[in-house]
RNA sequence: GGUUCCGUAGCUCAGCUGGAUAGAGCAACAGAUUUCUAAUCUGUGGGUCACAGGUUCGAAUCCUGUCGGGAUCACCA
């Protein structure tokens, strides 16, 4: 609920008696009062200026008398520049905060009875993931929480390339140098595991590229295909697709075992299942590291074939067409976008088609109203064209179908090349984190008294507390530079700084004897640093709102961080449990405890866990 | 080239449904702990909000254009 609908109530009141204007108060904008005046908030006079032919000054002044005389929760009126500062009564500030802490719910929305599915990690199955993912699923799994919190009942999927020729290198390498080394066998994570066997493919190939580029057939190539003027390193570089695709040996043998695969030959299927499913070990792994989980997940070799018959469907509804040639087409040039292709001549369905499939298979397993894609911004048109086409379907989900665009990931050093192996692996940055945050914890000494096992949990949240804020503080759609001995700061707008106002919080009512809040309704003389808290609380439920609309858990972030240094700033000017009388004490510890609970729910919505010590 | 996103302090970012003198953190320097956890707090310095027009009482915010950077424009995924 609006906690400052009273004072709008009162606003509009005053506009009708002292001017006779009818608003409502949905038209009433109210901000905060900037530090530097009195007053706690601010109507600005210019709005009206223009509609009531008085000059700001004039029109502060009277409406600021009937507010004074009026307003039960008004104390006093100050107007500066045009703008009407209203300073609220005691009483007012008690019963926003007893409003807030009676609310169990507050922040979140009723439930709106709708079902949304949030996709996100999509990993493919050759290589363990990294940093770039890990900025995804943060994404994904906190724009899920917020939409819960908004009151939709939220399903988590991702989407698993399992299948293709990339997961074949892994496959064959693996084969032919494995000497059936099992992530048990060898100690070493599954997804690392098959990951080594792909690079290791890599690098076969690239020696047999080279030594290739030196062979009469080589040579001849290069005489036959070069450019004018252009360089033998650049044009083998751009020569090594067609090279994998007619000349590789291995490159072959990875292209054969596709064909097997896809004709369903045991021992192909058998092997792909095998490393399927360590790498699968491994990214669960990671993923419980994270804190994320999924309700279903939907595998490309399952739904690589899906989205042919609405291909048909669309021939037969004119909404596309086919070429001579027999491939199928859609025109979308009167939407601003061109013409795409969906079945290749020989029939055989592209990327786009199998997102068509699997759109209408997700609808038809969940009955869902909205869809949320979390994948880069590299990708904005691809989404674009597909929502256009499930739209022109009549698909029942297609007004409800978001892509939550992020920008990519860079390090200081430019973008991630795993060829020049400066990709940032997700294992590594988390263990790295939680290392830095152990050591910053063995300094301080503050949890060493504890079971091991509970540090432990302490040292794990607090890291990940540090990288995921990093990284979920910046708006999605901005490019991220990631500089990684910034990501293990522990100080300043980090996810450390906020967890300890949390503990600080904790440890106060740890102390104050108990979790009865008691009474504190003859308080009087609100500190600035109170309404400040209240102030910033009252926020609370209209930032989730916002960050569910947008799409946008920095929004979160950036309030749970204001809050958590504005409680900082309270907690060093104002003596909580030495307050000067128990209405002052009851009412900071009822404050404090609405605060953390804030704070802590925050977190929550972007899926970062708080400690109760650190 | 078309489309699209971005450009705010040395660095990383807020602020953008138009409102008062544009804010944080980091880095630098100077301080604060007999007192509730110093992963904290306070202070100092640091700005042509890329640029130019326009709309407005008022523009970092909205509109147009320019410049700079990213992404994208395949019978690839």
């Amino acid at each position: 609920m609006d906690h400052l609908i009273g004072l709008k109530e009162d606003f509009v009141r005053c506009l009708a008696e002292c001017f006779g204007l009818q608003t409502d108060t949905s038209e009433i904008l109210i901000n905060e009062t900037r530090r530097e005046f009195a007053g706690d908030f601010t109507f600005v006079l210019f709005t009206y200026v223009k509609q009531l032919k008085k000059s700001p000054a004039e029109l502060g002044t009277i409406a600021g008398d009937w507010l004074i005389k009026n307003s039960s929760i008004v104390d006093a009126c100050e107007v500066v520049q045009g703008f009407l500062n209203v300073t609220m009564s005691d009483a007012f500030w008690l019963r926003t905060l007893n409003a807030i802490s009676s609310e169990p719910s507050f922040g979140e929305s009723p439930a709106t009875g709708k079902k949304v599915m949030v996709e996100f990690a999509s990993p493919n199955t050759n290589k363990p993931l990294h940093l770039g993912h890990i900025r995804n699923i943060l994404l994904g799994w906190s724009c899920a929480r917020i939409l819960e919190a908004n009151g939709y009942q939220v399903i988590t999927t991702q989407v698993i390339n399992d299948r293709g020729i990339a997961i074949c290198k892994s496959m064959l390498a693996w084969q032919k140098f494995g000497n059936g080394a099992t992530p048990a066998s060898t100690g070493i994570k599954g997804d690392h595991l098959v990951g080594d066997y792909y690079v290791l493919f890599e690098q076969t190939f690239r020696e047999e590229y080279e030594a290739w580029q030196r062979t009469k057939e080589g040579i001849a190539v290069w005489d036959k295909s070069k450019k004018a003027g252009q360089e033998k390193e650049d044009f083998f570089k751009e020569y090594k697709n067609t090279y994998f695709n007619d000349y590789s040996r291995i490159g072959g043998e990875a292209r054969q075992m596709l064909l097997d695969w896809e004709a369903g030959k045991p021992e192909v299927t058998a092997l792909w299942k095998q490393m399927n499913s360590w790498v699968y070990e491994g990214f669960d792994q990671t993923y419980t590291h994270l804190g994320v989980h999924f309700d279903c997940a939907y595998y490309e070799s399952e739904t690589y074939l899906l989205g042919k018959k609405a291909i048909e469907k669309g021939l037969d509804q004119g909404i596309f067409y086919r070429l001579e040639d027999g491939s199928v087409w859609v025109n979308l040039e009167d939407a601003g976008m061109d013409r795409k292709i969906l079945l290749r001549s020989d029939g055989t369905s592209v990327y786009m088609t199998q997102d068509i499939g699997t759109a209408q298979k997700r609808y038809a397993d969940y009955g869902i109203d909205r869809m949320v894609y979390t994948v880069a911004d590299e990708q904005d048109y691809h989404f674009k064209v597909l929502f256009e086409i499930l739209r022109r379907l009549g698909e029942p989900y297609a007004a409800g179908l978001h892509h939550l665009s992020y920008g990519m990931v860079e390090l200081p050093t430019g973008r991630m090349k795993s060829r020049e192996g400066t990709v940032v692996d997700a294992d590594d940055l988390i263990a790295e984190v939680i290392a830095e945050a152990s050591s910053i914890a063995e300094e301080r000494g503050e949890i060493a008294a504890l079971p091991a096992a509970e540090q432990k949990n302490i040292l794990r949240q607090i890291g990940l507390g540090a990288l995921k804020f990093f990284m979920i503080r910046i708006q999605p759609r901005k490019r991220m530079i990631f500089d990684p001995k910034e990501s293990v700061d522990m100080q300043g707008q980090t996810g450390p700084y906020v967890q300890n106002a949390y503990v600080r919080i904790q440890s106060v009512i740890r102390k104050s004897g108990g979790e009865a809040t008691g009474d504190h309704s003859e308080y009087s003389g609100v500190e600035d640093m109170e309404k400040v808290l209240i102030r910033q609380l009252m926020q609370f439920p209209s930032v989730v709102r916002e960050a569910g609309d947008n799409y946008d858990p920095s929004a979160i972030a950036n309030f749970a961080y204001v809050l958590a240094r504005d409680y900082h700033r309270f907690y060093h000017d104002v003596r909580i449990l030495n307050a000067p009388d128990t209405n002052a004490r009851n009412f900071r510890i009822t404050l404090s405890g609405e605060v953390g609970k804030v704070l802590k729910k925050s977190f929550y919505l972007l899926g970062i866990e708080m400690p109760d010590r650190m």
